[in-house]
Formats: C-alpha cells, structure tokens, sequence
DNA sequence: TGAAGGATTTGT
DNA sequence: CAAATCCTTCAC
C-alpha cells in the first residue's frame, strides 16, 4: 500500500541527541514515499533536497526544481520494451536510485518508482544548489544558480556515476532525499510559487506526455 | 560480433 | 546545427 504526503518519520536511537543526523532522519524520505506511479512522484520531489555524501564524509545539497515522470507503459521508459541488465533497478522496489549513461559522456539520475515489478522511475533534471562544490571550474559556468540545470550537469556538479546505479536513497548513503521545508510547502500552498506541468525533453518517442515538472521563474531549471 | 543510436551539452 | 563519446540494445 503506498504512503502519501507527508511522509513516515523514520524512528532511529542515537547515542547523542543533539547529533545533527538525528534531526536529518526525519527529514529523509522513505521507500513507502516514492512507491507511487512517477506521475505523483515526479511533482511531488519539486521542493525536496538532494543530499550526496562523499565518500570522504562531505556533503552538498541542492533542491530539485525539475523533475520528469517515466512510466511502465512509455515508449521513452528504458524498461519499455523488456528488462535488461541495465535498467533491472527498475523493476524492483521503489526508493533505489537508477543512474545510466547518455551520449557517452553525461550521466542521468533516476529515483525508482511505484511498486515492486511495476518498472517507472523519476528523471532529476535540475537543482538549485545550496553551495558550490570545489571542483567546480567558475571560468566554465560564469553563472553559479546554472551549474546544476540540467540532467547531465547535476551529475556533473555532485560527482554521480555508474557505480551509484540501484543505491538505496537512505540517510548515510552515497545519495538520499529529504521531505520538503514547512516554509516551501507554505509558500507553495498560498500559491506564491508554481508549479508548471508540460512536455518532456528530448525525447523521439512519447513526447506528447505532459510528464515534466519544474518550479516556475526559477533559475536553475534546464529549459523555459 | 557489429552497427546504430541515445531521457545531453556545448560551441559554431 | 553538429560534434563529442561510449554504453546498451538489437539484428545478423
């Protein structure tokens, strides 16, 4: 039975109240949250941050501004046609991360949807980051809010490869999500930001669908 | 085993 | 608008 919004508090001991990571884990969403067609995840991620962890321990954050849907019964889906050992993550339970490798030099981070053996997933196309990762040259992207527009970028800017494919998006792990703020939800509800919905990006097949999100008079989005 | 092409990005 | 660049898929 999937959850809906607002999702599960993830009950979790610390030694340490005050340790930052107990307050982090109520914000994490959970694989109930994302067992869901991607046609209400996909909208319902706009808002919510992106956390990667290095594997030395360092953190970079960004919030997802767009967002678009693949479907079980979508000609764009990978797992159209028959699973394969590449998009087999999206089969399997939802919460999993499903990473691919597009043009032979970008790659492309999905969230794994919907119930177990209903293959979907959510394509993350932008992100507002929070702060600017070293390694990232300013000579190449003169604007800093542009860094992580687009689906290749963001993987880019956070350091995300093949080896992060059918990762669980857990607190701890490599990559996982949180809920989003009151304040975002607020400003949301009063309808003082919006949501656009229209057509995908890039697609030959089952461009018709309306199935992308993105947060309206944003900068960070890959394409008005 | 080989060839075609892709959920992108950048520069001409 | 075409190049970069390589993994995946499907045909033979």
């Amino acid at each position: 039975m999937p959850d809906s919004q607002p999702p599960k508090i993830v009950k979790r001991s610390f030694a340490n109240p005050s340790d930052p990571q107990n307050f982090a884990t109520s914000l994490v969403l959970t694989p109930g949250w994302f067992a869901r067609p991607s046609t209400a995840v996909a909208p319902d991620l706009i808002g919510c941050t992106l956390v990667r962890r290095l594997p030395d321990g360092t953190i970079w954050r960004g919030l997802l501004v767009e967002t678009e849907a693949y479907m079980p019964d979508d000609p764009a889906c990978h797992a159209y046609r028959r699973r394969t050992e590449r998009n087999a993550v999206m089969f399997g339970a939802a919460g999993m991360t499903y990473v691919y490798l597009i043009y032979g030099m970008y790659h492309c981070l999905n969230v794994v949807t919907d119930l177990d053996g209903v293959p979907s997933a959510v394509l993350i196309r932008a992100l507002q980051l929070e702060t600017i990762p070293p390694w990232i040259d300013p000579q190449k992207e003169p604007k800093p809010h542009r860094i992580a527009a687009g689906p290749g970028k963001l993987c880019r800017a956070l350091k995300i490869d093949l080896s992060l494919t059918a990762h669980p998006l857990q607190l701890g792990q490599p990559l996982w999500l949180e809920q989003r703020s009151p304040k975002f939800q607020h400003i949301l509800e009063q309808q003082a930001i919006a949501l656009v919905q229209t057509t995908r990006i890039g697609l030959t097949q089952g461009a018709d669908f309306p199935w992308r999100w993105y947060l309206a008079n944003c900068p960070a989005v890959s394409k008005k």
